[in-house]
DNA sequence: TGGGTTCTCACGGCCACAGCCCGGA
DNA sequence: TGTCCGGGCTGTGGCCGTGAGAACC
């Protein structure tokens, strides 16, 4: 480490937030996103200790260090001395948690600097969210119905995992570049404030053990695919020609094929895709609690490089690795699909799941990239008369912030 | 079956202004 | 060659007007 934070300029920055673009101290990363409900919102994770310039990913704990994606390549890459070094993912978080609850987050972190309870943030721990994407301490609460434990939970129920987590444990690279964990399965995944906090249990995602999917609940899953939308800017265009090309409705029709086995399903998937093949593997039965049928973890892999083909260049690498459509892809069940016994729909069920469907998409804006996260800020709370802005101090009929008049 | 009316939906323009971009000093 | 400055341009969200298409009579 050694970087400075962003904001203060005075302390060691510890923290990485994707959102600013800004390595900052604890302190002021308390203090910046406390400031706002939009900026609670902000996911960190811990800054690269090799680079200090990008947000870690894996914590390797042989080193003892935490590193990006970019360095824990270069540096656990096939034949190097360290490619068998054992890495655990590392965290992402939201909200404003106390630096108690940073350490709980990431135990391996020993010099955590104490910060003061910020006053603005009203819910501290439960306000935080924690992206469980491999490493925490915090035992699992059986029940607790999170979406990302959902996704560990159908990642664990696939031998594929075994081995892309035995990748992740080699080779970065060279050999085993096919079944190198993309950033998007493998890394921190952020949560909304709203998504519950992540119960984890390392055995769980590192070695496989069995895990259910009890307590599984779409609304849940409807949050995080609000997430998944509002985090992944450009790709989610894929993911909506994903849906176009094969039609809503021709993932319906799938999912009221008979309920047999998964080749019975894949027959009646649409084929013109590998995109739509993620469907299939959204619509695989894991989800339903059924541990001996699993999701194509490959064929899910490939078709997430598919959707990540969208990322434009001024996709970060941060953008990848924010990766939260790997919670949605991975986790079993399309976001809207209602939980129940054979994830059937009952009668009357279907329309209602249609209806909201769409009214999700048109809420969306598939089309829209946001460029400057900052203009889209001021826009947010800028006034306005008929929905045009007005000048500052003139009269005003609508203030996005309390929605009052001036006259 | 064709014409008229009504309704729904999609799209683009408008507004202010911070910050980006780029050319010139 | 690098830095600074200033002017032009861009993009942001909500509302409204307009046109296209569907539905109905």
């Amino acid at each position: 480490m050694g970087a400075q934070c962003d904001f203060c300029g005075d302390q060691r920055s510890m923290v990485y937030c994707r959102s600013d673009a800004a390595s900052l101290c604890l302190s002021c990363d308390r203090n910046v996103h406390s400031a706002n409900a939009l900026s609670r919102r902000h996911t960190r994770t811990l800054l690269c200790d090799r680079c200090t310039s990008q947000p870690a990913m894996v914590r390797c704990l042989v080193e003892n260090v935490s590193l990006c994606q970019n360095c824990d390549w270069n540096g656990h890459s096939a034949g190097s001395e360290a490619a068998g070094h054992k890495r655990q993912t590392i965290n992402c978080y939201s909200g404003c948690p106390s630096s108690a609850e940073l350490s709980r987050l990431w135990s391996f972190i020993s010099d955590i600097p104490n910060v003061a309870p910020e006053p603005n943030c009203e819910q501290g721990i439960s306000m935080m969210s924690i992206s469980d994407s491999g490493v925490s301490n915090q035992d699992n609460a059986a029940g607790d119905n999170s979406l990302l434990d959902i996704a560990s939970a159908t990642l664990t129920n696939d031998l594929d995992t075994c081995d892309r987590v035995q990748s992740l444990e080699g080779s970065s690279s060279g050999a085993g570049v096919n079944l190198l964990p993309t950033a998007s399965d493998q890394i921190a995944r952020p949560v909304d404030s709203t998504t519950p906090k992540v119960p984890y249990t390392p055995e769980k995602d590192m070695f496989c053990k069995d895990t259910i999917y009890e307590d599984f609940c779409v609304d849940d899953v409807d949050l995080a695919f609000e997430n998944y939308e509002e985090l992944f800017g450009t790709s989610h265009i894929q993911t909506e020609q994903l849906f176009d090309d094969a039609g809503i409705d021709s993932y319906f029709e799938m999912k009221e094929a008979p309920a047999g086995n998964a080749d019975e399903q894949k027959l009646v998937q649409p084929a013109n895709s590998n995109a739509v093949s993620a469907d299939s593997g959204m619509s695989n039965p894991v989800a339903k609690g059924d541990s001996s049928v699993c999701i194509p973890v490959r064929q899910a892999r490939s078709s997430l490089s598919l959707s990540f083909s969208g990322l434009t260049g001024e996709s970060s690498a941060g953008d990848h690795q924010d990766c939260v459509v790997s919670s949605v892809l991975l986790m079993g069940e399309p976001p809207w699909h209602p939980p129940g016994p054979e994830g059937s729909y009952p009668g009357g069920s279907r329309d209602s799941a249609l209806t909201r469907y769409k009214e999700k998409k048109k809420r969306r804006k598939f089309d829209k990239k946001i460029r400057y996260a900052s203009r889209k800020a001021r826009a947010d709370v800028r006034k306005r008369v008929k929905g045009r802005f007005v000048k500052a101090g003139e009269a005003y009929d609508y203030d996005p912030l309390c929605e009052t008049r001036s006259y």
